[in-house]
RNA sequence: GUCCCCGUAGCUCAGUUGGAUAGAGCGGUGGUUUCCUAAACCGCAGGUCGCGCGUUCGAAUCGCGCCGGGGACACCA
């Protein structure tokens, strides 16, 4: 695709006066359909080097007046478009080849060189469930590590806990009045958030219960081996809960660091804005004014009663990872009501002269549309929480039900049902641009044609489906398919259509990383297997005519291949089968 | 009140960072299987791109002002 993109560039700077090529690289785009070429200049940019004509009459003049590349076939003015179309042969044999030769990282881009990049993800908070609300930044921290870790960074993937902070005063303080072990047992992190919707509402009732709380966890700030050892207990009981989940997910973390392992870190990070004499008080609390860098509030050190708050953990987190993770590039996948504070935290780490790239990848909220019919954000103490290892196996079940008059044993039954089932749960969040809100939709998310006991349309199933049935077309072809074929039987409208899908892969990798956006794959994943389908429906890829099959059976092996590494990036299982 | 995100077909969403006739999926409706997986494919119907003004040769896209939804605004994370 390259070689022929610039065949095309250089073909251009010669036509019109003072364009360079790199001016040209910027212009040059993909018509709308691939039926109006594979390349296309837009000619208002340029207006100016032909006495400002009107744009479509440009264009004719250009078409014109361009000296046509081998590897082009035809050069169309359309409107104030010039529109290339590639040599078909050119182009089957320049994508082919070249996703042959990068084989298992056809689509990769050297864009991390090396570097280290952290990156913050799920970060559930102990004791307490993990809601449907917990999927996104999980699913989409894993993609973008993927999609880093594939395009040459050094990734590590931190499921950065909340297993410190004042809730686990109020948590301590409820254990001793109400906790029991045989219902910890019994009920899991379950138990423990019911103690703590207790104890908050409790506290409201009477004051008293508060500074009880307070108590407690300065109990463990300071170490206190009692609240220690209770906290800690508490915190594999919900770990041992989490894996669970992240199992059926298929998801796996570098590291579990909480912001518990920073908590002797902290003072270390307040010594040095003091040095740098960034620390006042203020209403009793130790804060960074910041006021100085447009923002109203302050970043807050330790509350007035002395606690430490998640802010200071977070920097002193900044801190360990740039200086003894050697990271360059930090990636928070935080919901966006959490924008504020890492503006400010950022801020801050600037202001100690923390030489690091941090980014908050910020997602929408998904909201649950409550009993009133009112959107709202979700909320365990209101109870308005729906626990994703529930919505996983409802997805499960539902493949299920689509598979259950197949003839396959049971371990194959579940093992598709939870690729697909998992699959579907996956992409639906995967294929949405991060930043919208999420009503929060079981029926949509899993939704499946009754009549037909199948999954519709845009969905994990059906990238899935795409790829089990190029899985049996190479099954059934039965062999390695040879090095080099005759690529002029590669020019059917079909075979051009799902090439130049292929050829935009790269592409594709390179924005959805830089951009930490693995919608832009889901949905060129989408482009691919829309025109592969057609392409399967319209010509027969297995026939008596050898060099034909070895032609269209190369194409359908590098489409696989292809649709597989997306998959793979995106987090979701690619069934052989289904 | 201040700031941030969002508003595109009945529903859920794209729209390549200002360009071609605004596109998909679902739902509706009609069709396609002697053949490699029909969880597929094709046709039809469906639009005041929230509203208004502005910038521009050109605006769904940029600016300003409204309207509507969501969120943030120091001692929770």
């Amino acid at each position: 695709m390259d070689t022929i993109r610039t065949d095309v560039i250089g073909a251009l700077v010669a036509a019109v006066p003072g364009l360079t090529a790199e001016r040209a690289r910027e212009l040059l785009t993909a018509p709308p359909d691939s039926a109006m070429g594979d390349f296309a200049f837009p000619t208002f940019a340029v207006r100016d080097r032909f006495d400002n004509a009107p744009p479509p009459a440009v264009a004719r003049q250009l078409a014109a007046a361009i000296r046509k590349p081998a590897s082009v076939a035809r050069i169309e003015a359309t409107g104030p478009y010039v529109n290339f179309f590639a040599e078909p042969a050119v182009l089957a044999r320049t994508v082919l080849e070249s996703a042959r030769a990068a084989g298992a990282r056809w689509g990769a881009t050297d864009l991390g060189q090396g570097r280290t990049v952290v990156i913050d993800f799920s970060s559930p908070n102990i004791a307490k469930p993990l809601g449907i609300a917990h999927l996104r930044s999980t699913v989409i921290g894993n993609a973008i590590r993927n999609l880093h870790a594939f395009c040459g960074w050094k990734t590590i993937g931190v499921n950065h806990l909340g297993d410190w902070g004042t809730n686990f005063g109020k948590l301590l303080s409820a254990w001793e009045k109400w906790g029991s072990e045989e219902s910890l047992k019994e009920r899991g992190v379950e138990f423990l958030k019911d103690l703590l919707v207790r104890f908050t509402e409790a506290e409201r009732a009477d004051p008293a219960f508060r500074q009880q709380a307070r108590d407690w966890f300065r109990r463990l700030e300071s170490g206190d081996p009692e609240a220690k050892k209770v906290w800690q207990h508490f915190r594999d009981i919900s770990l041992a809960e989490f894996r669970r989940v992240y199992s059926l997910l298929g998801i796996e973390f570098d590291s579990w660091s909480g912001e518990s392992a920073y908590v002797d870190r902290m003072a270390g990070a307040i010594a040095e804005l003091e040095a740098r004499g960034l620390c006042s008080e203020s209403q009793g609390a130790y804060v960074v004014d910041l006021t100085a860098h447009g923002f109203k509030e302050p970043f807050l050190l330790r509350k007035a009663d002395d606690a430490s708050l998640y802010g200071t953990r977070d920097l002193a987190a900044i801190l360990y990872r740039r200086r003894d993770l050697g990271a360059r590039a930090l990636v928070y996948v935080v919901a966006a009501d959490q924008k504020l504070h890492f503006r400010q935290l950022f801020k801050v780490a600037e202001l100690l002269g923390v030489d690091v790239e941090p980014v908050h990848v910020e997602f929408g909220l998904m909201r649950i549309v409550n009993a009133e019919g009112v959107r709202e954000k979700m909320a365990t103490r209101k109870g308005t929480i729906v626990l994703l290892h529930d919505v996983l196996q409802a997805a499960i079940e539902r493949v299920h039900e689509i598979i259950a008059d197949r003839e396959w044993d049971a371990a194959r039954k579940s093992r598709v049902a939870h690729q697909v089932g998992i699959g579907a749960v996956i992409f639906n969040d995967l294929s949405r641009t991060r930043t919208r809100d999420i009503d929060f939709n079981l029926q949509q998310m899993l939704d499946f044609d009754p009549e037909t006991k199948a999954f519709k349309g845009e969905t994990g199933p059906y990238l899935q489906y795409t790829h089990a049935r190029l899985s049996s077309a190479l099954r059934k072809y039965g062999k390695e398919p040879p090095a080099s074929v005759d690529f002029t039987l590669l020019t059917t409208d079909e075979d051009r259509a799902v090439l130049r899908q292929i050829g935009r892969f790269p592409d594709i990798i390179r924005d959805a990383t830089t951009r930490y956006e693995p919608s832009l794959l889901s949905r060129a994943l989408i482009d691919l297997c829309g025109e592969v389908n057609r392409f399967w429906r319209n010509q027969r890829i297995l026939s008596d005519d050898a060099a034909l099959t070895d032609a269209r059976i190369l194409l359908v092996q590098t489409a696989r291949r292809t649709l597989r590494t997306g998959l793979d990036l995106l987090g979701i299982e690619a069934p052989e089968e289904m």
